[in-house]
DNA sequence: CGCCTTTGACCCGCGC
DNA sequence: GCGCGGGTCAAAGGCG
């Protein structure tokens, strides 16, 4: 349990702080509430939509085109780097809820060499092309380097019969490892775009097979491929999570024009004009549109338990 | 042929 | 120092 969750969640909002103020909080917030403006780290999504289970279901099938039966996203917790002391982040702030060890630990996890490897493959290929084929021999580099920035990091889990969901992204498997104490493996996948080092593990909760745990780590810096193989609503939703600092601006703008129409509407909207997860999307235009996606009702439903979560 | 998965080896951090 | 576990690499092979 990271300070900074703390403080968000004691934090006294002002009684007409709207979803539309929180969303556009100041960058340099007090350090209270994280790098970011606020922490939202360590908040679990289902926090907020168990609170309010029609919403939640109306929400899945409008965002993610989905029926809660099919393919559940029934928990998802946002890592970042910035707190390590997180052991009791993704379940301990919900105890009582779907609890998942191996969440817990997976999102855990520092990381410590999420990129390193990346780096020290740069480095090596400029620092000796000739080393390539020792690669692998090459221990000691630079790591030095100062501490890794790790990425935010965003883990869901979901009730699915299939390993690895689709997500609207390209990705490569690049390894694979048994898990201690599951009988599941997990397995590790690298986004296929250029100079997009995103990454996500997905893993079998050995609890509760049916669950799949998925890990996203690093935000995309491109739109979703054109030729979406799944639910790109879905991709959409997922892929803001990782912007913690957004992610519910624009998972219920997502929300919103999911429900007026195509999925490529909500794609749109979401990745052609604002950016990837920009937090600086014209506030006026965004405000607005809240209300026009008819959803603003059920985002106002859902929002009060998420933010004011402990609230007295 | 390009893209993807598989898989054993390797690297690294950490605890003992 | 050593072993363990997590994460990554990269060669080899499969597939459309």
């Amino acid at each position: 349990m990271s300070n900074e969750t703390k403080d968000f969640y004691n934090y006294q909002f002002p009684s007409s702080f709207s979803l539309y103020d929180m969303m556009n909080l100041p960058t340099s917030a007090p350090s209270s509430y994280g790098n970011n403006g606020f922490d939202l780290s360590s908040y679990s999504f289902t926090d907020c939509l168990q609170s309010s289970p029609g919403a939640y279901d109306s929400l899945l099938q409008k965002t993610f085109g989905l029926s809660p039966s099919s393919s559940e996203v029934f928990n998802s917790s946002i890592d970042q780097e910035s707190k390590r002391d997180v052991s009791n982040d993704v379940t301990g702030e919900t105890p009582t809820r779907v609890s998942a060890p191996s969440s817990s630990s997976e999102a855990d996890h520092p990381g410590e060499d999420s990129g390193k490897s990346q780096i020290r493959k740069r480095e090596l290929a400029e620092d000796g092309g000739e080393e390539n084929q020792n690669s692998k021999k090459v221990g000691k580099t630079k790591k030095n380097e100062e501490k890794k920035q790790r990425e935010p990091r965003v883990s869901f889990m979901t009730k699915s019969e299939v390993d690895h969901l689709e997500d609207g992204y390209r990705w490569r498997k690049y390894g694979q490892k048994a898990v201690k104490n599951s009988p599941y493996p997990r397995s590790y996948y690298r986004c296929t775009t250029q100079k997009c080092n995103v990454k996500k593990r997905v893993e079998r909760s050995f609890q509760d097979p049916t669950v799949v745990i998925t890990t996203y780590e690093g935000q995309h810096n491109h739109p979703i491929p054109t030729n979406l193989r799944g639910n790109s609503a879905a991709a959409a939703m997922y892929s803001d999570f990782m912007t913690p600092r957004s992610f519910t601006h624009d998972m219920f703008r997502t929300a919103a024009y999911t429900s007026g129409g195509s999925v490529e509407g909500a794609l749109d909207y979401g990745y052609g004009q604002s950016g990837y997860g920009s937090v600086n999307a014209n506030p006026n235009s965004s405000h607005q549109n809240y209300h026009q996606g008819g959803e603003y009702e059920l985002l106002k439903e859902i929002l009060p338990s998420i933010f004011f979560k402990q609230e007295h």
